[in-house]
Formats: structure tokens, sequence, C-alpha cells
DNA sequence: AATGGCTGTGCAACCGGTTACATGATGGCT
DNA sequence: AGCCATCATGTAACCGGTTGCACAGCCATT
């Protein structure tokens, strides 16, 4: 029946050796509080000598409570995650919990298909730039208590970063430098990441009367960022920003490429803060904290699980600009090609609001 | 008793509902082989109407297999380690398993905690760099089947990868470009990998008849390799081997700020391929295929796990040098300091080995 | 018609804990 | 001394599945 011998000692082992009942083993490790502290010792030491170790499997079964959660990305590989999964990890398990990791793989599918699975093993979600519908969001909610990151659904519990303010500062900072024509370097355009970023762009660059021209990367990965460079360098424009870290790294490399020099020739803001100084130069950009987000849904779902009752909790992470090396005044005669005959630039910005997202 | 209500049906109300016995449901879901199709379908009608999915938590305690399986790893956000997961994730779910991910902060006490905690729940585990002992990997070994990713442990099946043969390549590159001293910057030198790459790199210079020296960065990250920039500019070399990507990128920043260009006045080759080609210039580096080790661990796992008995496996997984932009042919008259007065280059080479490895 | 083998299903024990309730011991109080 | 509250522990039911065994029904064989 079993399959590999797992050689772990029952309690029913330890009762016999120690001369108690099972109950009494039982309320050693969970209720010790009922016990002569001599009886406590005794079982301990026993325990010990036969390497016994409480089967959390048979304790799930009982209790209802498997001490797990899951925590359900859509891809580990992009580095905003890693920060995040370590953070909720760390916190976790001071809270006394194990974490079930699953990847989406960017598949709203595979995402239901996880929690679905998950979903006996484990007291609670966190659910990190959910690809699923709503309504299926809403689904899963129902069974078991679940925290939302990077996503706004009305009535669940959720962590969002505050995009509009790192934007905001961001496009501050170019118009102190002068900068009065940039670029918002779009990621995906069904992301409802995306769409808070360019929207927070679109006010923030009307704030401080700034134009700004939108140039979509489509994806949010370094190659996209290099082929927009190739775009970006045909506009009047003296800065950009840009989706994320990726893209803005990609913009560098491709800009590198044409023999532009950063930030002489032109200024580049990234978003998330997930390359930290490693680009070259080092990169300017908003410090979306991912990790704090992390930290913030576990508190957020271990709070659900002892009170036993979802709150409608929507708690906002503090972006912050980071201003490091890839931001400066622009030229004085710019190297764009404010005159040269180009390609239409893209202007018009798209304002549909999908229903699914895409992409942290 | 229970904590959050689950709302999910147990077996025992799809049972009555469908006028069979518990049994019958039990089977529709694990052997329906033994079963009328006419009553499965019934079952299945039933099931689907009131929602039913079954335990997997009581499934386990009564089978005491849990479907699941432990991932280790010292630092997710260590890009070596994301592809890895998301291969090993991706395999074990194809083969019906959930992973639980653990990320031991790079503590040998949390890996060993996080071991004796998921090990009631999971079948097995694969540890990926651990910095456990051996005698306490073989103790954790021997209640579960354990496969290893990065560690050479006698009779335990393991996934290694072909350090030597990636160095040699890379050696044997810069020789035929025509280098004739070389650096080797290397990781935390108490760490399993570095002792192997520093190894692998003094036995192919040999090969080639090329001088090589050993310069330390001590952390396998960017910053290390920045520091360690420094250093290589006052060496007679042409070239330099870095522990990983993370210092091929440091050094070729720190490089930068001196105001050198690469390839033109030094060669770099990095280890992993986990930049790909977002550095810039587009790193030469070895590709280690860290997502191939992943998923060949699973392999070895699920093998070890249907057949029911450890097998002494010693997988080797190829790495492959990836010429990028990095290299070139040296300088004809070299900016490095061959004649300046310089401080004495680290020649020594540490030949100890320590019994503890860090850092993949 | 009796025998035997199959097939499909039910019964009940079991996995390893937890916990409501029962019980016996102890000690303080009237 | 008698009563009752309190404490420490034991008894046994239960969590939701799985599975060895028993058994009924059916068909084929002799």
């Amino acid at each position: 029946m079993r399959g590999f011998p797992t050689g772990l000692p029952t309690i029913s082992q330890v009762a016999k050796a120690a001369g108690v009942s099972r109950a009494t083993v039982s309320r050693t490790f969970s209720r010790p509080d009922l016990l002569k502290p001599e009886t406590i010792k005794r079982v301990h030491e026993v325990a010990e000598k036969l390497g016994y170790v409480p089967n959390q499997v048979a304790r799930a079964l009982s209790t209802g409570r498997a001490g797990n959660i899951a925590l359900v990305v859509p891809d580990i590989a992009n580095p905003f995650f890693p920060p995040l999964i370590r953070a909720a990890q760390a916190h976790a398990d001071q809270a006394g919990y194990a974490v079930f990791l699953g990847d989406s793989d960017e598949q709203p599918e595979r995402e239901d298909m996880l929690l679905t699975k998950m979903a006996t093993q484990v007291e609670g979600f966190i659910l990190a730039s959910p690809r699923l519908d709503e309504k299926r969001v809403r689904a899963h909610a129902a069974r078991r208590p679940l925290v939302l990151i990077n996503r706004d659904i009305e009535g669940l519990p959720r962590v969002l970063m505050d995009v509009s303010a790192g934007i905001t500062a961001a496009i501050e900072h170019l118009a102190s430098l002068n900068h009065r024509r940039i670029a918002y370097v779009s990621g995906p355009p069904a992301s409802w990441a995306n769409q808070q970023r360019e929207q927070a762009a679109i006010r923030a660059a009307e704030k401080f009367a700034i134009h700004l021209t939108a140039v979509p990367a489509y994806h949010p990965n370094h190659e996209a960022g290099r082929r927009a460079a190739g775009e970006l360098a045909k506009l009047p424009i003296t800065a950009a920003v840009a989706f994320d870290d990726l893209v803005a790294q990609g913009i560098m490399a491709g800009l590198a490429d044409l023999g532009w020099h950063i930030p002489q020739d032109i200024s580049i803001v990234g978003f998330d803060d997930v390359l930290a100084a490693t680009t070259y130069p080092p990169l300017t950009t908003v410090a979306a904290h991912s990790d704090d987000a992390g930290a913030q849904a576990v508190k957020l779902l271990t709070e659900v699980l002892s009170k036993g009752q979802v709150q409608d909790q929507r708690m906002i992470i503090p972006t912050e600009l980071i201003i490091r090396a890839t931001t400066g005044k622009p030229a004085k005669r710019p190297r764009t090609a404010f005159a040269a005959p180009r390609s239409k630039p893209k202007v018009e910005i798209s304002q549909q609001r999908p229903e699914r997202t895409e992409t942290q």
C-alpha cells in the first residue's frame, strides 16, 4: 500500500514507548498547555529518540488545516517575481506555513488547473498577476481565502503598486531636467499593468506640460526593447520611460548599437527595479518593491486565515523613483531626428480596457 | 474544528446522491477499470453536478502517496534557478505531481528545517545546489527518495553539469583567438561549483599552454565582478573567464567605468548563460542549461518513485560555449598594464577542498 | 444440475493524527 | 468528612479517502 518506506514512526509507537495514550502524544505537540510539564518532557525524549515528526498530512485531514498556502505566478523566470516569491516564502514560514508554488506559464487554463489541484492541500491562495478572468478568480476565492497581487478585484483582499506615484515622479524628474518631448514605451497592450502605467504616464505628462508619444514594445522583455530602440531613434524626443526594466535595458542595447550614448543622447527610465545597478550605465527606474508585495500578501492571507473571514482590503505598496545614471539634461543639439523625415510616430494611445490581463 | 468552510462535497455525499457505496465513488476516480462503464458515467455526472474533487490530503493519508515533490533551492533570486524551477514544475505536473518550493536562503539549517517539515507531505525531494553537509543529505535521502542537482554524492541519483567541457571549450576559443595570458575570476572559494570551474580552467589552460591567473571575486554577483574589474585592469592579461554571468557582467561594467572597450581591450567569457544577449555587448558564455537539469532531476525522481528503489545514477548535462560579442582577438598594443608597476597579482590558486559547498 | 470462474459492488478496516467527552485524582472549602 | 471544581489523561469517534476481502449474479463448462 505504501510506496517508498517512510521509516517515520507514528504517534502510536511513541505512545507505546512512552507509556502514554496516543492523545497525550498528540497533545504534546499541539496543545502542550494541557499537560503536566513532566509528561511533556518524557514524551519529547521518546519522540526525539525515535525520530518522530508529526505527520502533516494526517494532521491536515483531521483539522482541515494543511499548514500550506499556494502562491501562483505567471512566470517564475520574469525577474519581477523571484523577490516576491522569496519574501512570501520567508514570511509564510515565519507564520508556520509552507508554500506551494505554481507557475501558470502565462496560461489561464493552467492557472485554473493549478488552483483546482492545490485547493485541497492548501488553506489559502496568493495569486500574483493572475491571467484568469474575474469570474473564475471569484469562484476560487469562494472556496478558499485568496489574496491578489497586481489585480484589482473589488471585494477581495489585494496588494497593488502605487504605479501612478512612481510614474509621476519619473516624469517630474524628467521635466525638472528640461525634457519637453518624451516617449512611453509600452508593454503588452492587453496587460492590466501596462494600462495602469500608460494612463499614469499620460496624466503625468499633461500635468507637467510634456509632450508624450506612445511607442509599443508589445512584449515585456529585452528583445522587444531592442526593437523599439530603432523606432525611438526616429522620434523627436529626448527621453523615454519604459514599461519595465527589461524593456529599458533592451532599448539601451539597441541605442548603443546605433552609437548613441546614454544619458548624453537620450534619457531612459525603467520600471520595477529588478536589474538594480547591473545595467551600464546604471538604470534610473521606478522601484516597485515586489518583495514588499509578497510579504504583505502573506500577511493579509494569514490574517484572513486566523480571523476566519475575508475583508475587502486594498493595500497599496508605495513606489519610489531611483535616480541612477541613465537620466540627465537633454543635449543642446539633440541627436534625435527632430527635423529628419521619419516614419509616422505611433501617437495613438490605446484606450480600450481589456477584460483579461497579461504580464504583471 | 474546520477552519475556513471548504464547501467541497465529500465522497459520502456523492455516494448517497448516486446511490452507490463510497468504495464505488472512490474507484470511479482511482481504479475505473474495475467498474461498469455505466456506473462510472453515473457517478461522474453526480460528482460533476456537486462539484466534487477528490481530497488530496485524505488520499495521501491512506495511500502514503501525496502526489507532491519538494524542490529546494538556496536562492530563488539567483537567475540560475528560475529556469530550473520552471522546467521542474512543468515536468512534475506532467507526471501528475505538484511542487513544493523551498528557499533555504543559503542557510544549511533552514534547508534542514524545510526538508524535515516537508518530509511528510511529499514523496520525494530535489535538492538543488544544497548547502547541507553530506551526512545530513544522506540522512534525508534515507527517508525519502532524493535527487541532487549540482552536488556529487556517491550512491544518490544526481544531475551535474559538464563544467569541464564548457570551460575547456571557452579556453580553447580564447586560445584560438591568440590570447596567451588570461584570468579566471573565481566565485565563492568554498563553493563546490567554483572548485569545479577553477580546476577545469587550470587544466584547460595547461592543455592550451596559456598562462592563467586566478582573481577572486568572492561573491557570485554583479557588485563583486565590478570590484574585480579594478584588479583585472592591472594584470597583464587579454581575456578573463568569470565564475558566472553575473560576475562577468559586473566586470564589464567596472571596465566600462575605466573607459575600456570590450572586446577590443579585453575579452570576457561568462558562465551559466542566464543573461543571454541582455548584456552590452552580448556576452560570450558557457551555457549550463539549468532548465535541462531541472527536467532531468524530475525525471530521475519520478523513476525512483515508480520503481520504488534508488539507483546510483549520475547524469551529466552537457554544456555549450555560446560565442557572442565579448570575445575577439587581443589588441596589438594591449591596454593592460603589461609593464606598469602593479600590486602583486593573485596567482596563488586555492587547492583546498572544503567540506561544505556554497552557491550553485 | 452442479461447479467454477469472472465481474461488479459493498463492507469495514485502515492511514495518523485531533478532540469532545468521560474518568480518576487532587485539593480547597464549608 | 463531604462536596465540588480543577487538572491530567484516557477513550473513542472522526477527518475523507483506499483497498483486502466477501459475496451476489451471471455465464460457461462438464
